[in-house]
DNA sequence: ATGTTTTTTGCATTTATTTGCAGACCTAAT
DNA sequence: ATTAGGTCTGCAAATAAATGCAAAAAACAT
């Protein structure tokens, strides 16, 4: 077995059960401890991981391309998109940006939904090749390849002749009192570009990001219209943003 | 066994199982390990995959996809995309359109070439983010996703403000008095325009198309300043081509 | 076709990485 | 203080990678 191999088997586990343990990892991978425990220190040094006393959790936030190369999504993200999919409606022109997020809704799409999409996100375009009803409209502009998006005034020129039904927004962080926020402060223009094509605005979030807000701020909760979670709306771990008024689906 | 179709196999292998170990490969395919190990070097240069201690492992799954889709390079395309190489210079801007010959002349590209790349061939963007030195400017308009590619108004405007050094061309169909053609309208207006974007023209042909015009012309012999094939320049199928003053690679 | 040039291949040698293990070390709970 | 669980360090064996070179095979031009 290859050491990425190993690697990517670590994190998968870790994207679907939140942790693992070192002595459970190398029983299971039949490794040696040590092995295992040099994995996760390479990993941690690579930001994927965090390294606890004896194990290993979660880092909130992984760049696309490590996600994308783990295949299967994790369960939290198939019930956002499950959850998403309810909020469209045939025939509507809805907004999608970046991140593996909306990748995988738009996976879940039916074959037959008629649809308009537009987006900056090119993996989410080609994706949607395979949905003869839905019509795909991109945005067009410098490629940004860390996250496969375009970006730039090229992207904002467009947008000012559009107006969308919905705009999914993905966003890196977010916090009851400061709102969402990203790490890229360009994309936060874009972002709030975006939300201004839109009629409404809905967040999708999985649950790290709950309660940790990144460097760049988009906007405050009541400039979106709708917050889809994993989570039951009224799980505990919400409440802070239903207080505030904010529709939880 | 031809390097490159053994480098074809290597990839259609990684794409099936995501990884793949020299050791394995060199006895399936019963060539020594250096040659191999020189293989997956190559592979890695031109961003198809990641090489790792003991193997290689796939590089993000969605050129996978489309290169399935691509089916195998044939010879001619491959001698086509090495030929176009040499035409650019580091530091050039290039635009590319659709198809799947320029596809492979990406994939052809080192790792460490400096340039910048136009085009609204949203699979190609997405091969050329595993190339650092690249610039790469997306074309945004609607998704044709038969080619996968954006046409329409959006795309035009965009065209309006560039200038490139070479426009690498595509064509469906060519003939000696008739010109360069395609089988969609819609398209060749869309190349005209980008052959005015454009300081020079090139024109990548496989050898079937020599003869065999298609529905609607794009443009006159006279329009473009160099013409690629698989063939010698000297042989006798581009005579005619020779004759009429067009440069032949 | 035929000889020339270029590329590719396999091998031997050297160098580097990965791995498991043993033992020292740290820390917290008995 | 002792002990149990986990971590860190150094080491040696195994495995893989890089390098240089000569033979073989392709590609090329004449």
């Amino acid at each position: 077995m290859l050491k990425e191999e190993r690697q990517q088997l670590i994190l998968d586990k870790i994207g679907a059960d939140k942790k693992v343990t070192l002595v459970a990892l190398s029983k299971e991978l039949d490794v040696s401890y040590d092995s295992i425990r040099r994995d996760i220190i390479e990993l941690e040094e690579r930001g994927l991981l965090r390294k606890v006393h004896g194990g290993a959790i979660t880092n909130s936030y992984l760049p696309m391309k490590v996600r994308q190369r783990m295949g299967i999504p994790n369960p939290e993200i198939v019930r956002i998109a499950r959850k998403t999919l309810r909020l469209i409606q045939p025939g509507q022109t809805i907004l999608m940006d970046g991140g593996t997020t909306p990748l995988y809704i738009v996976e879940q799409f039916p074959k037959e939904m008629e649809l308009t999409v537009v987006t900056n996100n090119l993996p989410l375009a080609v994706v949607l090749a395979d949905h003869p009803h839905i019509e795909v409209m991109v945005l067009g502009g410098s490629f940004y390849k860390r996250y496969q998006i375009t970006m730039g005034q090229t992207v904002m020129d467009q947008l000012a002749h559009l107006r969308v039904d919905w705009y999914l927004m993905g966003v890196v962080g977010s916090h009851p009192d400061e709102g969402f926020s990203l790490r890229n402060h360009e994309e936060t223009l874009l972002k709030r570009r975006m939300m201004q094509t839109a009629r409404q605005v809905a967040v999708c979030l999985t649950t790290e990001k709950l309660h940790t807000p990144a460097a760049h701020r988009i906007c405050g909760l009541e400039d979106v219209s709708l917050l889809i979670t994993s989570l039951n709306p009224s799980d505990a771990q919400l409440a802070e943003y239903q207080e505030k008024g904010l529709e939880i689906w």
